[in-house]
DNA sequence: ATCTACTTTCAGTATTTTCTGAAAGTATGA
DNA sequence: TCATACTTTCAGAAAATACTGAAAGTAGAT
């Protein structure tokens, strides 16, 4: 017995999101990206309407405080914001859908989170070791200048790069391609 | 009773290595690598000599099955190369100190490990969802496509990065910084 | 063939990270 | 003021990850 054309679309449908919602879990897990926080979020981006925690808790069956959690953390990274609708009291959530807008947030965030820190490390090691006598110690305060300044350099880029539009990187990009 | 010039100034040296393997650690765990692999790798570029398995060991208070691993990790990434001296058994371990070199070692990793899984698991799932009907459908078709043409964009863009000579890399992020 | 000087493996253990679920907290409105 | 409808917190449990150390494996030298 065959079923009628639109309910099978809707299951290979409802099929594809969550296996969307699975691997992206994964590839977050990759980029060391809790697999929970990526999950809520490739839901939220690949779902028209906004959601409630109580929807997400029920979709990836997950409790209350980790849906909480992560959705939390993903507004903390600015990949998704809540909503209130009016004469409701539930809050609910949407993600920010434009690729090259998530893109930046995401090199943003990295860069504040990972990148700062990592060159602030490498400055004050560079600057305990400035002065000291030995070769020893001049081939090692050579290499942590030269991790700091790389560091730097790609700092700017990166900097500038989540400052740009995509209508005037993308082009650029495939330029740089030729 | 003040030490001779010297020796503090050794002191300081290897405090400083001391930190910068520690901080290194921490920066690693930041970016989804393994502690340890991290430190074995800052303790490597930053040691003007080949060390062994032994010695890496005693410096960083590790077992010689946790060295070993970590080890052979840096050596599959292709981050430090093994060593047999002539008369000797051992084996002893370098690491490429060229920091762009190293870059381009990464983004080739990461890229290989991370973004094509990645690139796969996406274009699965535009596949599944091409000739659905409904809006909805439609919709998440778009957004799986939107982020796989951007991955492909990027994957393109790294891949040239990574076969590219520091020597016109870097006076080109200067230029593009202005 | 055996010894020696190594490297490799892996079962069990420790540590870190993530998740649950229930209790506590908060704001609205009757 | 109290009830309701939520959000937030957090102690303990579970899962994932990393580490140890000892035993097994390997290869050159005698």
């Amino acid at each position: 017995m065959k079923k009628p054309q639109p309910e099978n679309d809707r299951r290979t449908l409802l099929q594809a999101r969550d296996e969307f919602v699975t691997q992206w879990g994964t590839i977050g897990t990759a980029w060391g990206i809790n697999r929970t926080m990526a999950q809520v979020h490739a839901l939220l981006i690949t779902t028209g309407h906004l959601m409630s925690t109580d929807e997400i808790m029920e979709e990836l069956k997950i409790s209350r405080g980790n849906a909480h959690k992560n959705l939390r953390d993903l507004v903390s990274w600015g990949l998704i914001r809540s909503v209130v609708r009016k004469g409701e009291r539930k809050e609910f959530f949407e993600a920010e859908k434009n690729v090259w807008k998530m893109f930046c947030i995401i090199l943003r965030e990295r860069r504040r989170r990972e990148l700062r820190p990592a060159q602030a490390a490498l400055q004050e090691c560079a600057a305990r070791t400035k002065g000291l006598k030995g070769a020893e110690a001049a081939a090692f305060n050579k290499q942590i200048k030269a991790l700091s300044d790389f560091l730097e350099l790609a700092d700017s880029v990166i900097t500038k790069i989540s400052r740009s539009e995509q209508s005037s990187m993308v082009p650029w990009a495939l330029k740089f391609l030729k």
